[in-house]
DNA sequence: CTGAAAGCGCTTACAG
DNA sequence: CTGAAAGCGCTTACAG
């Protein structure tokens, strides 16, 4: 076998328990029991036990403790995209949110074209406590379903309802009804609206909660574009498409980076202006979003509210298998910006 | 102790090796070999257990294959600030390039003002095999050695030159020379300088070359601020300070989250034209210097080169702590946009 | 090529 | 409260 990562020369070994406790004249057991919280140890052995750890650098060691008590601490986090700055945040946050409670978080960054399950078979074989699948799309309801079947799962803005499984989402309905009003308030009466991914979760909620109310207040739909991702360019491409073949006042963008592609488009592509010939709406609420030049209107997605949704269902146990699922809608808010600005 | 992650309710126990070696009627061993790429065993006995394997829905449990092979697979990224969009994209092609030859990544997300050993303490825990730091920033080069002592590590984009460690760092004095060439040609004479964290070896590289050359090629340098950090804020505020003091014809921001914030200020805030007043570079080439309200002039970091060489040296072992260690440079390129226009 | 057995370093009933 | 011992599910010399 090659050499590589792993391979053991120059590692020192760490000490063991049973090293240390041989040193200290006590049963490895009792090494055990002093790292471990509420276990029946005299108080002044644990101390002693600890100092000698302290001064011989004994660390337990997590994955004997892992096999015996078939316990990880690690959680699963499966991504695919994070070219939408929309996700780092996320998974900054996230992966914060569970270090403070004690758990790890692994990676897994999924890629189009190959093997899916391949690439989430460690997920079984690392015997992941749990899984937090970020990817609104590239999984498939089954891929889904084996990736975390008999363990604890929680989807982020992705929502199966029929399945038994636990989502938390950013309320789609109430953001999308948020911009149709707003756009109605100032007056747009020719809207059109421009999808990421339109079999998505994410997307079916918006696009149909938003046409839906635009139609309650008497606006028009004049377009409807799918961009095939959430990409800056998917949105430039949405923006060119509709100017093209329509007269809108105005247009709701799926998420922020496709908004702001385009914007990109109408300002140096087509020579539109924004907000003055048209008004340009997203969601999300990206760093990006606030930049004085796109001061792009939108709804802002509570990362945090979210991550401690999530962490706390984590901490509680409402996610395990056996527990009854749910769908937490977290609530948002819209963010009016200049992108929105009146009819010029 | 509270349910949570981790409590067995509801989770099916999976099939071990020892039970599947009994049904098929062979020895554990052998199903463990099966399992072994160039394990000593017969091509029809593996054919066999495989199928079985498959119908069973066997896998063999990693965390068991861990603690007798004391090898973990597993590669511990360190990261503190995804909010550069540099670091994402970095992050992705990494994550993916290890997944690429079975290395799992932990994902160690540190904070500043919280006990940084503490949150790193996982890291030794978990054994894992390899250390990746991507913080430039945040960790003292005592932190650095005791998270990595003992274990194979690369550091990105941070050089530590004496230490006996591993760097791959993208050839700051190649780009920073280049960045100076090139405000030479356009004809820029009065320059500044805006660092992001300046002890930050990155900068300092960034700094000193870009010093150094223009007082070669006779330029003057009219102003030099310290952003204190790596953000789009930061750059801003540098801006408006250098607007204020100085009469520069360009700036070099040692990062294009930087260059973008100063370019908002120079223009919303100043009523400076870029490039037409003041030329503004950058260095990285993240997705946004290319959006053409930017159009940032930048020093592109290459990602893949980059990644590729990380992943070569865990793979062959040259990282391993036994193994001199070395400083790798990666060249990267100009790319030249409006940012840096003529003077208008 | 194959199996029995020791061992990886913990946790945790069990008995005292 | 404490220790001896079984067990977590693999890997891998060792003997055949």
């Amino acid at each position: 076998m090659a050499r590589g990562v792993g391979s053991s020369d120059g590692k020192r070994r760490p000490i063991t328990a049973r090293e240390l406790a041989r040193m200290i004249g006590v049963s490895q057991s009792a090494v055990s029991r002093a790292f471990t919280p509420g276990a029946s140890i005299a108080a002044e052995l644990r101390q002693k036990i600890l100092k000698f750890a302290e001064e011989q650098d004994y660390h337990p060691n997590a994955i004997a403790s892992m096999l015996s008590k078939s316990r990880t601490n690690i959680v699963g986090i499966v991504v695919s995209d994070m070219s939408n700055p929309f996700y780092p945040a996320l998974i900054q946050k996230l992966s914060q949110g569970l270090q403070r409670i004690g758990l790890q978080s692994l990676l897994f960054n999924i890629t189009k074209g190959s093997n899916i399950e391949e690439q989430l078979s460690a997920l079984r074989r690392y015997n992941v406590d749990a899984v937090i699948v970020i990817s609104a799309t590239m999984l498939s309801g089954a891929t889904l379903h084996w990736a975390t079947e008999g363990r604890a799962a929680i989807l982020i803005n992705r929502v199966v309802e029929d399945a038994d499984i636990n989502c938390v989402c950013c309320d789609n309905v109430e953001g999308a009804r948020a911009i149709a009003d707003h756009f109605h308030e100032l007056g747009r009466r020719r809207v059109a609206y421009v999808s990421g991914l339109s079999h998505t979760t994410t997307n079916l909620e918006r696009q149909n909660a938003f046409i839906t109310r635009i139609a309650e207040l008497g606006m028009t739909l004049t377009g409807r574009v799918d961009g095939g991702e959430y990409s800056y360019e998917a949105g430039r491409r949405a923006a060119l498409e509709i100017a093209a073949k329509n007269n809108a006042d105005a247009i709701f963008f799926a998420n922020d980076i496709l908004a702001i592609g385009g914007i990109d488009a109408l300002r140096e592509d087509v020579g539109k202006r924004v907000p003055e010939d048209i008004s340009v709406a997203g969601f999300d609420d990206i760093p990006m979003a606030s930049w004085p030049h796109y001061a792009l209107t939108t709804f802002r997605q509570p990362l945090d509210e979210i991550v401690t949704v999530v962490v706390g269902m984590l901490e509680d146990g409402s996610c395990q298998p056996g527990q009854p699922s749910s769908v937490r809608r977290i609530s948002g808010g819209l963010i009016v910006r200049h992108s929105t600005g009146p009819l010029g």
